[in-house]
DNA sequence: AGCACGCCGACT
DNA sequence: GTCGGCGTGCTC
């Protein structure tokens, strides 16, 4: 022991003491940097993890969520430490299960943690306000006494403001209750709306006691109930299990109460579906809780129907049109543990539901649950990680597997469940009949149909029966083009071709939204010589009403789909109010339509040309689902796929329905490409207003992850800087850098190592994007 | 992302 | 003479 004066030992003790009662927290503020930042806790202040505080940041004042206590040897001047402000709530708000989550994810994807624990909030939340308040409605109705109470005798008239006479309005209220609502209570609006009351005057009204009002304490439900009968499928009601079904819910209960994950592998109409209920109510059974993601396109409410129809009012539905109360008042009473089923989006997998029991991930291949914008994730991958760390199931269903989850059977990571048959189908899958348009004769003028398709389409309307027609592209032609200088009209913020939209008679931008009308003369060369190029839906919609004007048709795409436009058009075509549905992808995806027994598809190799090493998975995916909607009912169906391409691989096997040949085939173009899964990618994208230092700062950082798997001697290789696909888009350019690597490890060390420079925001107006396993390369 | 600071052009 | 353009740097 060294001898010190009692006073300097005094000194060393105090200051010791109070700094082992400072505390110091880490916080996850709503900024997009890659970091936490550390904090005072001020004396007595207590922050679990988990908990909101509003704390100072520069200039202004934050609410960040508190990520854990900051270790002590933390690099970072503890003088610049500065105190929290405030702390939002006593108990902390978000579980420690679902940080973790956000931790896996901010790590994987070198996302913010700032933005990435606001996905665990509900968005007014994250924001720091207080929770969702309580909703009520206004109700009207008469006291119950006031039809036997005797008139107020004439004489104390004019002093008693009861006895003042009625205004027109007020009697008109009162005739009105009596009419329509002699017995319980009426919504005001309702009775505002029918008589032109206003509140003032219901309030004078239920002063005099001549109706009543109270306040009713109402929550908030997404799914109303109409849409609920609008949408109810006849076959609901069958909740007996194929052997196969059977086995596979046997699988996935056998494993409740630990992880393990499941590829559920049916063919389209095989019912999937019912095995996720039969689990979801086992799980129920043992007091825990589901989620269970849908991809955004499918959440047409009749998936949530149907859970809504089996599970009845334990299901919380998150739409993304959902009001941001309602959302709200959904996650607190999640949370609580009255809705043990959440079914929504890729964001429901930051679900709080506490207990939890399985996961399921409906359409696992579907593209929709990789988020394309800051913080990047993909939430069928973050389902498998929360399910490794609650210690739960997760099941992923596809009829048509990702190449990644087909990877994961094989490497044994993802147990292999098959509904191989239709379930209460006794039909096989439909014939698929490809149609070569080079050889076929044509029906109409511009060639979009070819005379067998008419035919069909013709013996299809004449049984009264009903056919889709899939197309995928909207508007009427995909470019306008002239033909004396041969440019084509192009947006002049993006390098896009306009699409030309007869209907709204706009050339539309679909990556700007800028419109202009149709010119008269080329803008280029003044020549008077533009011509369509390309075909949409609204062209094939026209085409058709002049090849079958007796036809009823409906057209189904983003244009057609605005507010509730799309829960009316599949109200008719299901009440066969239409004979033809022309859509794009839209139609391929979960709808159930038993009327239909002919698929047309128009152009089955669209979309192979895509700049994409998915071009052909996706394609594969969206023949094979298309085909799976004909004939679903009691009758057998059809499918006639016109393609200038009859001999691709994706086209033959969706022909075949041959799901399992596919996966094969393409599982083996991956190796010999090193692509995913046979690889791990990342990509750069930067953009700015100028091409220059854009391509200079694509140059720099491909320059620097040289460097660094030089210098690490990994197997990690870079594309050189190259100009996105999409070159410009709104007045950006954009240049993108792919990184490629055998392994996981060797990926994440040369990002690590080159941090730095993608990190920091570039100078200028120009910025840095990474994207972890890219899903989307324009 | 904000927000402040700071250094150069056209206006009350 | 100022108001304001947006380049640059910082945020525990």
């Amino acid at each position: 022991m060294r001898p010190a004066s009692s006073s300097g030992a005094r000194r060393r003790t105090a200051c010791y003491q109070r700094r082992v009662h400072e505390r110091f927290v880490e916080v996850a503020v709503p900024v997009p940097l890659a970091q936490l930042f550390t904090y005072r806790l001020p004396p007595d202040v207590t922050a679990a993890p988990g908990t909101r505080v509003r704390v100072p940041f520069g200039p202004r004042k934050l609410v960040g969520v508190v990520f854990g206590e900051a270790s002590p040897d933390s690099a970072f001047d503890p003088r610049k430490i500065k105190p929290i402000e405030r702390v939002l709530e006593d108990e902390p708000l978000l579980g420690e299960p679902e940080l973790a989550l956000v931790r896996w994810l901010c790590d994987y994807w070198f996302a913010p943690p700032g933005e990435a624990v606001a996905l665990l909030l509900p968005p007014r939340m994250a924001e720091g306000a207080e929770g969702p308040p309580p909703r009520t409605r206004l109700l009207v109705s008469r006291p119950a006494a006031s039809e036997n109470r005797p008139s107020p005798p004439p004489e104390s008239a004019p002093a008693s403001p009861r006895a003042a006479p009625l205004g027109a309005k007020m009697g008109a209220v009162l005739a009105w209750l009596d009419a329509e609502a002699r017995d319980g209570a009426v919504d005001a609006d309702l009775v505002r709306q029918a008589t032109g009351a206003t509140l003032d005057t219901l309030r004078r009204l239920a002063e005099r006691g001549l109706i009543q009002l109270e306040h009713e304490r109402r929550l908030r439900d997404p799914l109303a109930a109409a849409d609920l009968a609008a949408l109810r499928s006849p076959d609901l009601a069958l909740p007996r299990l194929t052997p196969a079904q059977h086995a596979a819910v046997a699988a996935v209960a056998a494993a409740l109460g630990r992880y393990q994950g499941f590829l559920l592998h049916g063919v389209t109409g095989s019912g999937k579906t019912e095995v996720y209920l039969a689990l979801i109510e086992a799980v129920l059974a043992r007091g825990e809780g589901t989620i269970v993601l849908v991809p955004e396109i499918a959440l047409t409410p009749q998936l949530a129907a149907r859970f809504r129809a089996r599970l009845g009012d334990k299901v919380a539905v998150q739409h993304s049109g959902l009001e941001p109360l309602a959302r709200q008042e959904q996650w607190v009473r999640i949370r609580r543990g009255e809705l043990p089923v959440v079914v929504g989006a890729r964001s429901a997998i930051f679900a709080p539901m506490p207990a939890l029991g399985l996961i399921v991930v409906d359409e696992e291949h579907d593209p929709s649950f990789k988020q394309e914008t800051s913080p990047r994730y993909h939430a069928r991958d973050l389902a498998l990680v929360r399910g490794h760390q609650a210690g739960v199931p997760v099941v992923c269903g596809s009829a048509t597997p990702s190449l990644e989850s087909w990877a994961n059977v094989t490497r044994h990571k993802l147990a292999l469940l098959s509904l191989p048959e239709r379930a209460h189908l006794d039909r096989p899958l439909p014939e698929v009949e490809l149609i070569d348009m080079r050889a076929a004769p044509a029906a109409d003028p511009h060639r979009l149909f070819s005379r067998p398709l008419v035919a069909a389409l013709e013996a299809t309307l004449s049984l009264r029966e009903q056919a889709i027609l899939f197309i995928n592209r909207r508007g009427y032609a995909s470019s306008v083009q002239c033909h004396t200088c041969g440019e084509p009209l192009a947006c002049s913020a993006c390098s896009v071709a306009y699409t030309w939209h007869r209907q709204r008679a706009r050339l539309i931008c679909h990556y700007c939204d800028e419109t202009r009308p149709f010119p008269a003369r080329c803008p280029k060369c003044g020549a008077a010589d533009l011509a369509e190029v390309g075909t949409g839906t609204e062209h094939v919609e026209e085409t058709l009403a002049e090849l079958l004007p007796h036809a009823r048709i409906g057209r189904m795409d983003k244009d057609t789909t605005r507010g509730n436009a799309l829960l009316r058009l599949l109200g008719q075509f299901r009440k066969r109010e239409l004979d033809v549905l022309v859509g794009t992808q839209m139609v391929a995806k979960g709808h159930d339509f038993p009327g239909v027994t002919l698929v047309g598809v128009l152009a089955a190799e669209q979309g192979l040309a895509f700049p994409d090493f998915r071009a052909a998975e996706r394609t594969f995916q969206l023949l094979t689902q298309i085909a799976g909607r004909a004939g679903r009912a009691e009758r057998p169906g059809r499918v006639l796929m016109q393609t200038h391409l009859p001999d691709h691989y994706a086209i033959r096997h969706a022909c075949r329905h041959d799901v399992l040949g596919f996966l094969d085939t393409e599982s083996e173009l991956r190796l010999a490409r090193a692509f995913p899964p046979a690889s791990h990618l990342a990509l750069f994208r930067v953009g700015g207003p100028e091409l220059g230092p854009v391509r200079d700062t694509a140059r720099a950082l491909c320059d620097g992850l040289e460097r660094a798997i030089a210098q690490q001697g990994t197997r990690v290789s870079v594309t050189p800087p190259q100009p996105a696909p999409i070159e410009r888009i709104k007045d950006r350019w954009r240049y993108q850098v792919l990184v490629r690597s055998p392994t996981r490890k060797e990926l994440r060390a040369a990002l690590e190592a080159t941090r730095a420079a993608w990190e920091a925001r570039p100078s200028g107006r120009l910025q840095i994007a990474l994207d972890v396993d890219p899903i989307q390369f324009l």
